[in-house]
Formats: structure tokens, sequence, C-alpha cells
DNA sequence: ATAGTATCTTAATAATTTCTTGATATGCTT
DNA sequence: AAGCATATCAAGAAATTATTAAGATACTAT
């Protein structure tokens, strides 16, 4: 069955982007801008899993995670700015299962809701499968064939792999690339997508001089063929 | 949705060419000649976008980002003439998205502006596709084709054979074509479009000599044929 | 904790593609 | 035919991408 996921941020930009990740993966996602409209929406949707900033004008995450429990028992992965180990010690006394400071990784992110999910039971995610022009794509084992053979891909060439396949044929720009693989960590150098498409394509194009998957298109981006 | 766009610069014909741009690319345009009048529409029109210039009469672009951040959160892209990179610094500390120094090319500003939007959430823009007379232009996929068959445009041609198929039948100065390719403060040769016209002719026109898609008009400019 | 391994990022350089320009040829209009 | 506008061509300039290697960072296993 499809989980449902509750995102509790008052900054907008960061819930969509969470959003986008979360739905990519398969997942259901709700969201609230702070503790008060969180509340209203955890007891309508039922969340299997909520992800909650500390840090919100109207009710903070403490002050949610006291009320709510009274009523539910979901899982809860914190959301901090705070270096401090204080709040991780807080946050876990008051029944967080898991917390994680921004700015972070949407794999990092990812890999926690799996973990939190999985360790309250319950099957996987969405085992996606991506299959298109001889390349098959698992996002459960984690694994890329070529034909018939496995190769083996680094976490980033991973997900620029998936996210190219995610849409055959429309072009990415490295920003946006840069975006899925760093997260809205700025200052982040564009020039980092071409080192990570060169080292993905010596895995997967069996002549990376002329590639076959992966296309460039000048003065845009990149694009995975459309067949 | 339709994404709105506010535009502030106290440069007229900036301004203006600007809102061309991002009409034609599907978003509503609202605009501003300096930062108080910004204020004010920012207030009326909710943009979810904002395009700033930091130097401007009245009410400068970083006073302008204070005073708008405590009454909304909405995404920010810095113009700045300077090359300065300090600009930039203080700029995204002050809450800017992204910024983009003058001059710039409009395929720049657009790519941005798309990147700034995707990452604030929300759906694509407007994955507009342009089709007249065999020809079919799709700007997600970056991609042309004559019949059934692709072609492969360079990124000025592409835009050059966007612009004509915006307005089939109207015909476009070599000048209003350049600034589209170009941006302005390029000051640049008008000649260069009838070289990127030939070449774009000899791509998908199927006799170049005898034009069908994209007609001469003597002593005016060029126009995509309106059948 | 610490060393060892793998991955990521950055920076510099090479290779490639595209753009612009100036010269020349062809074509249009009166 | 004259005079101007457009088409074509080719070469140099400019911009973008590919590649390489080294240092920084993150991860694993002891």
């Amino acid at each position: 069955m499809v989980k449902k996921v509750l995102v509790v941020d008052d900054e907008e930009r960061l819930v969509s982007l969470v959003k986008v990740y979360l739905e990519r993966e398969g997942y259901r996602v709700a969201t609230a801008r702070d503790g008060r409209e969180a509340l209203i929406v955890a007891r309508a949707e039922k969340p299997d899993l909520i992800i909650l900033d500390i840090m919100m004008p109207e009710m903070d995450g403490y002050e949610f995670m006291r009320l709510h429990h009274r009523e539910q028992d979901t899982p809860i992965i914190l959301l901090t700015a705070k270096v401090d180990e204080d709040d991780k010690v807080v946050g876990l006394e008051l029944g967080a299962d898991d917390y994680i400071t921004k700015p972070f990784r949407p794999r990092e992110l990812l890999a926690r809701v799996r973990a939190v999910l999985r360790r309250a039971g319950e099957t996987e995610p969405t085992a996606e499968t991506l299959r298109y022009a001889d390349i098959t794509l698992d996002r459960e084992s984690h694994s890329v064939k070529v034909g018939e053979s496995f190769v083996n891909l680094t976490p980033s060439e991973f997900d620029l792999l998936a996210v190219l396949m995610s849409s055959p044929g429309r072009v990415f720009s490295r920003l946006d690339l840069l975006d899925h693989i760093q997260g809205i960590a700025y200052g982040g150098y564009e020039r980092t997508i071409d080192v990570h498409i060169k080292n993905l394509r010596s895995k997967i194009e069996p002549n990376p001089r002329s590639p076959r998957y992966i296309e460039t298109i000048y003065g845009v981006g990149y694009r995975f063929t459309r067949e």
C-alpha cells in the first residue's frame, strides 16, 4: 500500500521540494506550515510518517509532538536548523524516531524515511522499476542493468540516472540536476554534473564518445534518449 | 496554474523585453520601475517570483528585499550590472534564490526562472508545444520535428524558430530577432540573423532555395508562413 | 577512534560546437 | 541597369562541454 507522509515546515520552498522527492519515490504527501495546521491535517490524513520542523511560528515542533502523541503514535523525523546536540536529545526524549539537520541532501532524507518506515514495520515503499532502451533501473535493489549485466553506480550516479530516466526525452538543466543531487544548497557548482555524467557514461555507454542513452543538449542540459 | 512574475527595473526597454520573453513562455507578468512601486504591486499581485534589479532610484533592490521579506516569502532572482562577487554573497544572504549579471541572454534568464520556480515546487511552467505546417517545436524536450523526423538545432536556431512560430504570419525585423537571441545591450550586428536563418533553413526546409516555412519579407524581416 | 577506501567536488586543460564577422555572390525593386 | 537587400561561404572568435587529476569529504571496517 502507498505510504502517506506529512511534511510540516514554514519554509514553503523546502516543503515543496521535499514533496517532490517523496512523490518521485512513490509516497503520497500531505503538507502543513505550522504545528496547528499539522494537527488538523494529521487527524484527517492519518499519515504513516511525519517530517517535522522544530522551529515554526504559531506552534513549534515540540508542542506539536506533545499534543499529537496524545492521539496517535505516528513515527516522526525531526528537522532542525541548529547544530545543537541538545535538540537531538530533547527531540528523541519526546518520542521522535530520528532527526536530521538542515541543510540536508535529498538522499539522506529519503534514506531515513525508508529506515523509519521499515522499522515501524510494514513493507517497502514502492519498488518502482524504470526500463527504457536496454537499461533497467530498480529502486528497491538500487541496481542498474545494461542489457543483461549489472553495473555498479555511485549514489550520485544512480540518482542522476533515475532523474533522467523518470522523463525520457525531457531535457534537464544542470541546475535542475544539481538540486536533485545536492538539495537546496546554493553555491553548488554546475560543472559538477558534467563529471558525474562523464563517469556515468563510462559505466553504461557502449561507446562513451558518442552516447546512446544520455544525450547532451548543447547550451541546455542533458536528457535520456527518447529511443 | 499560470505563474505570475514581477519584473522590477528602471530600464523600461529591458523590462518590456523581459515581459515579452516571459509571456511567450506562458507566464503572467507584472512590472514596477523601482522598489517603492514594487512593494505596492507585490502586495496586490502576490507574484510567484520576482526578478529584481539591484540598482534603482527611490528604493534599491536590497532595501526592497528587506521590506518585502517581512510580508512574503517570494523567490527572488537578482539582476546586477556589477561583476562583483560580493553582490552575489550579499544578495544570497538577504534571501535571493539566484542572481544573474547584466547583460544576459534571454535563454539564460528563462532557464533560471524555470529552475527557481521548479525548486519552489509546483508543477512545470508551461510545457508548450508549437505546431504549424508540418513543424513541431516542443519546449520541454527541446526538440523540433519536421514531419516525422527530428532535427538538431543549435540554441540560437531553436530560439529563432520558437519566436517566429510563436506568431505565424507576423513579420519580425532583424532587430527584434536579435533582441531575442542576444538580449539588449549587446550591440550585435543585424546580419548575424541572416546566417542563423540560412542555417535554420538548411535544416528544416525541403528546398532551402525557395523556403516554405520561413519566408523573407524584403526590406522588413522574416516570418513563419501563415500556412 | 583510526586507517583505509570510495565518492564527491573543484580547478585546470583539451576538445568540440556554435556564433559572429567580413567578403562575395545573388536577387529584388524601381 | 543601378542601387540596395539578402544569401552564402569560410575563417577566426567565443562559448560550452569533455576529460583529467588532485584535494576534500564521507563512509567502512577494524
